[in-house]
DNA sequence: GGGTATCTTGACGCAAGCCTCAATTTACGT
DNA sequence: ACGTAAATTGAGGCTTGCGTCAAGATACCC
């Protein structure tokens, strides 16, 4: 039922809202006032409601396109290096380097929002992870009890640290990463406590990820 | 310029509202809304604050003891192992446990509220724990550039984890710290991207997490 | 340039959660 | 049993943020 031609003011105004939505996400993530957005595109919040409905519309109208490329650009790095080893190792590095770099990245890479959009390049980067990651196994470099659902935990972790050591210690992350991509390493492995969950244990995770707290 | 009588139903409510704050505490954490605790204790929302005066005291009457032990009792075991790596990685499953099992107690691991009392508290545990690692590390079992605030940021990570994941998926963190802990075995190191963090910059981030967002 | 459909505005109502304080109730000493 | 100091109450003010809507402003077509 969308309006198909709009008045040229409330072009004028969508465009406006979406410089302001994408620079607000991009520095206070995603979670972002919608108010602060408005001020910014120098328009009032109704007008911000009239052109796109709900803060899932504006995302999805703005954040997807940056993520699918932020990502899509690490993941084809992974792939052209020749060690998969070093492809995987330096996917997680890259991906968590979003992370830090960029409080809506790491919303849609540790799923703090899911809309439409951003679940349908979740399922995108899903698939790739599990290559680089079968790739790495296959030649006996990563540990072959390593999932892809583990790789998600890797970059929750990330996200919680990069959210609170981002101004105090903009590099501390990298430590944790390498300890953990250390443990990675199919000579480091020893049984784990604990098996793998399975893709509905994800799903469920997720879900209730995207509710109410955030936090 | 505390009283030092109080009046029979004053004493009553104040013993009310303690057993109230540790049960929504454990259960909710330390941001719990204090009308629940209130409501829970059968009082109006004014009596707590007439008998505590803040949330930071109601904690502090309540919370320091439970961490105390439960920390101390996992610090004793760790100890008390034979083999310094054990040790080691006994504490951290442990106190992993511990936030597992517990959302006040992860929220005083995690350093999500800083209250007075607690703050004693971590100095304690921050003195064990860097006996316990370099226990560990002089018998060249724990690589030897990991630093207790790389132990701090294990315990975020898995700070995040558990909240997240606690009821969909209750064993996942322990897959995560497994992966970790084969990362911090002498044996497997590889150069790390980063510094350690100093102990200012730790201050600092802590000091944030304190704050407002709590995130 | 006038009429109308479209768009914008910003004050408003809502919800949580915090904390306060005037009015009321209660315990306790005498 | 009564007076007073101590305690409790819960409505109400505060804040942040969401989302709405009647009234006013504006673009566009003729």
């Amino acid at each position: 039922m969308a309006k198909t031609t709009l008045r040229a003011d409330a072009r004028r105004n969508t465009e406006k809202l979406r410089v302001a939505a994408l620079l607000v996400f991009q520095e206070k993530g995603l979670h972002a006032p919608l108010d602060e957005i408005a001020q910014r595109a120098g328009v009032s919040s109704g007008t911000l409601y009239n052109r796109f409905g709900s803060r899932e519309a504006l995302i999805d109208a703005v954040v997807p396109e940056l993520a699918a490329q932020s990502l899509g650009k690490v993941a084809k790095r992974a792939l052209a290096e020749r060690d998969p080893w070093d492809g995987f190792a330096g996917y997680v590095m890259g991906v968590c380097e979003l992370q830090a770099s960029c409080p809506a990245l790491n919303d849609v890479i540790s799923r703090r929002y899911a809309s439409e959009q951003l679940t349908v390049i979740c399922r995108v980067t899903e698939e790739r992870e599990r290559y680089i990651i079968e790739r790495a196994q296959r030649e006996g470099l990563l540990r072959a009890d390593f999932t892809r659902e583990d790789l998600l935990f890797v970059f929750w972790s990330t996200a919680m640290l990069v959210r609170h050591s981002a101004d105090a210690a903009p590099d501390a992350w990298r430590r944790s990463v390498g300890f953990l991509l250390d443990g990675l390493r199919a000579g480091a492995a020893h049984p784990l406590p604990a098996e793998p969950l399975t893709r509905d244990q994800m799903e469920e995770v997720m879900f209730r990820l995207g509710e109410v707290g955030a936090i």
